[in-house]
DNA sequence: CAAATATACATTAGATTCTTATGTATTGGA
DNA sequence: TCCAATACATAAGAATCTAATGTATATTTG
């Protein structure tokens, strides 16, 4: 199964910044590449959403990053700044209270009416 | 705590269909008060995304509509049509499944690299 | 009883974020 | 040699939401 789009809407940076909270440092097409492997292909970021988002991180001032060359190619390595890991805690754990409140929401019988 | 709004984008059709799943008929404002009174308040749905997403449910053949006057003010009650209960039930798992999906992504130590 | 609040529908401009497509270039394997 | 994988990036258009606005009735409160 691979979810329908709109599900993952708004999801995307929560995960760019949980990956980078425990990696220390991964560039782009790693974390494509990873979030496919832990989701079993579930999961599919592209790079027209990556890119962007990745971006906007770094203009943020929540994402910092090093260039470097393998032989000929280029790569860019994302780090969670100072002020990144407080906003990663903070956006992880505002999902998780999310999930919580959604999982309620959607369990609950509510033959009230 | 309410939560930013990137997050709750994707996940108002599922809010929908499960509420209309769990009480035959509902109507738009009924909606915004139920998801705000279950949430604690912290899932307030605005008008401007619920009514056009109600629409297009209903052009979709998903949700049928029956117009009621309450004294002069008029009311729109929403219900599920026979496709929608399938549609509700699709939707539910998928996100269910989806949650699943992120909680492991959010949980996990990836310390691998 | 007047005014404020709540109920109840709806639309729209603009913002955000995603999809899909395209572009460039290097590297590795069949 | 050619295809797939690696690796970056942008851009047009679609989808969906926010915030504002509009209309009207009903109820509560000072």
């Amino acid at each position: 199964m691979i979810y329908s789009s709109e599900l993952i809407k708004g999801t995307l940076k929560t995960i760019i910044l949980k990956l980078l909270k425990d990696n220390k440092r991964m560039y782009g097409y790693e974390i494509t590449q990873r979030v496919k492997e832990l989701t079993h292909d579930r999961i599919q970021l592209t790079e027209g959403a990556l890119y962007p988002s990745l971006h906007a991180l770094e203009a943020d001032g929540i994402l910092t990053t090093e260039t470097e060359y393998i032989g000929k190619r280029v790569r860019k390595y994302y780090s969670l700044s100072p002020k990144g890991k407080n906003v990663s805690k903070e956006k992880i754990s505002e999902f998780a209270d999310f999930m919580n409140t959604m999982k309620f929401l959607l369990d609950i019988k509510t033959d009230i009416a």
